[in-house]
DNA sequence: GTCCGATGTATCGGAGTGATACATCGGCCT
DNA sequence: AGGCCGATGTATCACTCCGATACATCGGAC
């Protein structure tokens, strides 16, 4: 029961596949993983946590203030008893359930939030998942293109200057995530020419 | 009580002002106004409708099949009997509402969502409150890429090449809003200056 | 010393979504 | 003709997720 937001499951898969975190922790790689804002909140990541608990996607230690976590971060503030924090981790059913979700690519790779995690981990991903997803996404934005400027059509001419600024800037917006996601697809065709030795942005065009 | 959502409100007294309509174009337009997505849905829009009228905000005729809503969309396909839609207009007592909501400029006119609700009636708000909220919205966006670079310096070490691509990404979007607002800014000034006669954008350079 | 902001776990009221229901319309295919 | 389908239209409901809040300890500033 519960159909937990897959996405915040594949992004706690994840990260903890990195390393063992306690919630607080993980909600901030969260943060940084989403791009600033829309990470979720501790209303839903505690619960998730829970309900992947008791899925047997992951498991709780209290920390024992133990040297187990191979931290560079904490700098040995840790002297005597640290209040107990609840550390995650993956279980070898967590590491299945995050290789099978990497290896999907559907609809639900290419919306908005689904679209950054799946990127944020395309390290781990199969390289035609990746191009599936790529394309997936652009065909999306190309949607969304088109109803926008179809719009705009209908519409300009009860538009004032500013609300056509506003539709402007937008349907720049959009127009320049697909030119980005066609130099991300150029790049990927370019690797698989050659046998995957390189670099995302080999010469750097972008702005100016 | 019940404080419905102030952006919602905001858009359908907005766009009411404009023309009287009923629900299904209402939501239409606040798709376009939104841009795209992120309008919100029928099951928060016919509520507010609900709380709006009974706060004497608008007022809800059912249509009698009259040529009374000054329409060149409709093309004449209304013969006989119509099924009634509800339409809805604003009473002085919105009109007073409307008027008094664009001239505050507050924190909550420049988060993401009532920003661009604010920036599409720009057009019927003093130049004053404009620019408050122009420069709310920019030293807003800011912050953001204050947070997002500091945090980005801290992990930049352990982040694959496509995680990396991901921040680089998103941090330029935000800059690139900045520029937008910058020359938005830049513009009001100059209208300001020579007393309000001049377009938005008069030497279109921003792309190539 | 003590105040304050960061760290940390946790819950709850309620706003907002997505799905769904129901009904009529015009256009398309056969 | 008949039937299907997508757009127009109003409306609700379960469920998800957020924002605020509570509570507790920590290190550092003053």
């Amino acid at each position: 029961m519960s159909r937990r937001s897959a996405v915040l499951e594949l992004a706690v898969l994840g990260l903890l596949k990195d390393a063992p975190m306690h919630g607080y922790e993980l909600r901030k790689r969260l943060v940084s993983l989403l791009g600033w804002g829309r990470a979720f909140s501790y209303g839903t990541l505690y619960p998730c946590l829970k309900e992947m608990l008791r899925q047997g996607l992951i498991a709780a230690d209290a920390e024992t203030a133990e040297a187990g976590n191979g931290s560079a971060l904490r700098t040995r503030t840790l002297t005597a008893g640290r209040r107990a924090r609840i550390v995650y981790q993956l279980t070898p059913a967590g590491q299945e359930r995050f290789v099978e979700m990497l290896g999907q690519a559907g609809p639900s790779s290419w919306e908005d939030e689904p679209f950054g995690v799946h990127f944020a981990f395309f390290a781990q991903t199969d390289a035609q998942v990746r191009m599936r997803i790529l394309e997936g996404r652009r065909s999306r934005l190309e949607e969304r293109l088109e109803a926008f400027r179809s719009s705009l059509q209908r519409t300009r001419a009860r538009l004032d200057a500013y609300t056509l600024e506003l539709q402007r800037h937008g349907l720049e917006s959009v127009e320049r995530e697909v030119r980005w996601l066609d130099e991300l697809i150029d790049s990927e065709r370019r690797r698989a020419r050659n046998g995957g030795r390189q670099d995302l942005r080999p010469q750097h065009t972008t702005e100016r």
